[in-house]
DNA sequence: AAGCAATCACCCAAAACGGGTGATTTTAAC
DNA sequence: GTTAAAATCACCCGTTTTGGGTGATTGCTT
């Protein structure tokens, strides 16, 4: 019985952190080196705890797990964080993401698929429960009935990413006139008159 | 016994074909109503088939996985597909994404992860193998060692989303100069001198 | 034959941009 | 409690970009 996967665990609910422990500890190559009831309670600890994984909990009193995460990378930058919520918003997934978890289970997760996840985050992979690449796939889906022909879309993401129309120009071998015309047209049908206006309404159209 | 979850194959390898045929067939709920070697064989029967769920091959002669996947959604916009995949570039499973897949799976996966993908991917969720996961994560993760403060990197922001120094200056409820001095510190900081340069650099470096 | 997409042209005034140089205040770290 | 970094604002300059109007040509698709 070797244990060799380190983990902690950060959960305000005292029932839900001690059901964690008793099922992670229960298998073979888990350890839990550690439960805390709070992040600022964890802090200073977990440069001795040296967790391979952490199991955090997104909403907690003090500081959130989501503030948290730039935190514990800053200190353990090979720590691997899983996320643990209830709800799923888009906004809480993607930040949480961005701050660099490495995992994002709901609390409806199965034990298995916890155990698995732990696994998968261990070996370097990412883990995901079912609810949450459902936002993440449906975040990246375009919008099929663009009024933007291709090459005006084409054109728009150009501008989206911060070119100036003389560098679209440039980079579609076309002239400027041409950029001009095309930018016209897209304001046109996307009712707006401005870059900013028109990237984001295609945006939140899912145009681009 | 009902059979309820109509399937399709397309996928250009007989001998895969053939084995994910007979996986998907053994499965009580699971209906695998045809299979095809390539998409354009595939295309006039699909509607006919009418799949709730087509498990595509990314790499086949004729039109690519890719190419097909907007080309089904816009004949059955209701069916999901779930892409199949031996490599796992970051650009290819973004296309994927973008184009309208509901699950990416590599190869490697096991029979249990494909079977239990498509029951989540029926009922509406997204499926993603581990692989698919990491370098969906990967994507989003954030440099934490930005040159870039707080405050630049919030500009840096609104301004790759199309705003200018103006507006940024009207939300953040600071002065148009006060925005234009951390611009111009952040061209230093990034060795650029323009916007459009300032995005590239930081959005390959992921400071934003 | 008609319509749409993509291409280019010229006019105009307003807005935004990039660079320089400098100052004050607030915040954070040692 | 000092000191450094971050955030704030100010005014100079000339150049580039932008948005709007109006119109024309070519090619593809139906």
């Amino acid at each position: 019985m070797n244990k060799n996967i380190r983990i902690v665990i950060i959960e305000d609910d005292s029932v839900l952190r001690m059901a964690y422990k008793s099922l992670l500890s229960d298998v073979d190559d888990y350890s839990v080196v550690n439960t805390y009831a709070s992040f600022d309670e964890a802090k200073k600890e977990l440069i001795n705890d040296n967790p391979d994984i952490t199991l955090l909990d997104i909403e907690m009193p003090g500081t959130t797990g989501l503030e948290a995460i730039p935190i514990i990378k800053k200190i353990l930058p090979q720590t691997h964080v899983i996320i643990l919520t209830v709800f799923d918003s888009e906004e809480k997934v993607f930040n949480a993401l961005i701050n660099g978890a490495s995992g994002f289970l709901t609390k409806n997760s199965s034990s298995i698929k916890i155990i698995e996840s732990i696994h998968e985050v261990a070996q370097g992979g990412g883990a995901m429960s079912m609810n949450i690449a459902r936002v993440v796939m449906r975040s990246f889906q375009k919008n099929l009935d663009s009024p933007l022909t291709k090459r005006e879309t084409e054109i728009l993401d150009l501008i989206a990413e911060g070119q100036t129309k003389t560098q679209v120009a440039d980079q579609l071998f076309i002239d400027l006139e041409t950029v001009r015309s095309h930018v016209k047209n897209i304001y046109i049908k996307l009712d707006v008159n401005s870059k900013s206006d028109a990237i984001k309404i295609a945006k939140t159209k899912k145009f681009i």
